[in-house]
DNA sequence: TGTCCGATATCCT
DNA sequence: GGATATCGGACAT
């Protein structure tokens, strides 16, 4: 079943959390792309300096950042490889999810272990920019019956962030299932 | 209008 | 561990 509006404007390192193990949903020309979450960093503006909206930066780019929960933040980096993003918490609160990894069951025997990765699985890109996740017909995320324990889950630090200094990148928004 | 550089992936040693 | 491809956004000029 689809997640509702609900479930994305709980607190970002909540929403972090619960999204492992739900499943990631793109309609595309008519076939399903499914993926079930594995890997999540949390990015909380704007005191987060990891954030695009430290200290409320607020830029044609991270404009989305700024809606409610459960829209689809989606940019570029290094030139080749797109970020999907999902807001968090409520409007005016520029936080989000990076999603990171997902386990894919469209295709078995590939790997999705990176932010780059899970764009081109689900083939996305900038037209999604602001998409809505509770209404859309082509992207959504679906609750699943996917079986781990609590003790799977671990938080590390974020990656490629060193720009931020020590403390914010070594803060441990990052939730990782070990051993899916 | 110009310069800088990144929430990565991949190949190299 | 390190190099680097590749390009649009951000910001200074």
């Amino acid at each position: 079943m689809r997640l509702k509006r609900e479930f994305f404007i709980q607190p970002t390192l909540k929403v972090a959390q619960d999204l492992l193990g739900k499943i990631l949903v793109r309609s595309n020309q008519g076939k399903l792309i499914k993926g079930i979450i594995t890997e999540t960093e949390a990015y909380i503006g704007p005191k987060d300096k990891a954030s695009h909206s430290y200290k409320n930066k607020f830029t044609q780019r991270n404009i989305v950042e700024y809606f409610l929960g459960g829209f689809c933040y989606i940019y570029l980096v290094y030139g080749m490889y797109w970020q999907l993003n999902i807001t968090t918490f409520l409007a005016n609160k520029p936080e989000c999810v990076l999603i990171r990894a997902v386990f894919p069951i469209s295709k078995r025997k590939i790997l999705v272990d990176g932010p780059g990765k899970v764009c081109q699985y689900f083939k996305l890109d900038g037209s999604f920019f602001g998409e809505d996740l509770v209404t859309s017909k082509r992207i959504w995320v679906e609750d699943g019956k996917i079986s781990f324990k609590e003790s799977q889950i671990k938080r590390k630090p974020r990656v490629g962030i060193d720009y931020a200094g020590r403390y914010w990148s070594r803060i441990k928004w990052r939730f990782v299932v070990e051993n899916f």
